[in-house]
DNA sequence: TAAATAATGAACACCATGTTCAGTAACTAA
DNA sequence: TTAGTTACTGAACATGGTGTTCATTATTTA
């Protein structure tokens, strides 16, 4: 890739999440971008079709990143499939935790269902590998769906609570993992691998 | 009120409702809206501040409804406490089913965040009051949380499967209920009033 | 019937958007 | 080093939705 659109890449990008912890982005203008990142107004429009393109590449990197393939993650397999899983959801809060100045901002307002929809969308592929328990007669897609929305929810509580570490936070989800429920009780001590406080 | 007033209003809301069914919420211009409603453009801003106002308006009546206090609603008490509140749920789903037309609409945009805020909030109360069981060592308004967000996005779900009925989703969202998943197994048969196909 | 309230609609200023284009700067390969 | 390609610039422009203003007309109320 050409250095120069690198540079105006990482420009506005920078630019992007600057203006992100100072204001909502709704409030953001293509204008306050092109200002902040030092840009010619018709270079931004010839890298993003629109402000909202932005957010779309950004949202995307992120969770490319958060969900990376990373070296010796297929490999835990002297854990059980299970422990492989909560260690991919870990793994994913570490990323997320790095960027929580402005994915905090982007949760609160309108761009946060964006946010969440590539959320999700990753989180199905994910939840849809797991081949943990789940209850009697209920669909595996309903089971799936069910915990793919309530850990995105998960991570929208702890970006506010900065307290809790990754570790702690995929433990407190996994006690309300459908399924985790009742193997629970038949299995005292698989819960959690951290206490919660 | 005055009749001229509530003449204008309701064919706001008509024409609001009408032009959710034909296109997505952010498409949907206030020119729109007064051309079909059929009123002065100063008149439309004599009333709403601006088509964010008329989303918020129009989702605060639909869930004020949907969890108004009906009569003979506090007396269920011939069923346990437990009925009471499925009882509520099931009636809020009917309310939603009647505006399926535009609610999916709402749903399917940055519109959606506005709705499922005012949903969570009404949620929450209505969780809040919920005195059921909550697994060991979990803080009950943490299991408030995951009720609320879960019963939003079981309706999410439910407004593009209109296969199901509202006692149908009512009783499937149940099995998913925290607390709910253990005690099943001490008092099983009472997890579903009735059974899903 | 008079006073108060609401609706009208054209006209207006405003501002962000997205495009165009001629000119300049930076890369690339021979 | 040079020629050719690709990227950035920034001013200018057309577009379109927004929200306001105001004199006029219609409706309600007392």
């Amino acid at each position: 890739m050409d250095r120069r659109q690198a540079k105006t890449r990482k420009a506005v990008f920078q630019a992007f999440a600057e203006l992100l912890e100072e204001k909502g982005y709704p409030d953001i203008t293509v204008q306050d971008i092109i200002d902040r990142a030092d840009i010619g107004r018709s270079t931004f429009y010839s890298h993003f079709e629109a402000k909202e393109d932005l957010l779309n590449v950004l949202c995307e990197s992120i969770f490319e990143h958060a969900f990376s393939k990373h070296p010796g993650k297929e490999d835990t397999h002297d854990f059980s499939e299970k422990e492989g899983l909560k260690a991919e959801l870990t793994h994913a809060l570490y990323h997320l935790g790095e960027h929580r100045g402005y994915v905090k901002s982007i949760l609160s307002s309108e761009s946060g269902d964006v946010f969440m929809r590539y959320f999700k969308n990753h989180l199905r592929e994910v939840f849809g590998r797991d081949s943990g328990p789940v209850p009697d007669g209920i669909p595996r897609d309903y089971a799936v769906e069910h915990s793919v929305c309530w850990f995105a929810e998960t991570v929208r509580w702890w970006m506010d609570n900065e307290e809790y570490s990754p570790e702690e936070v995929t433990g407190l989800f996994w006690r309300y993992k459908v399924g985790e429920a009742e193997s629970r009780r038949a299995h005292p001590g698989n819960g959690m691998k951290n206490g919660m406080p």
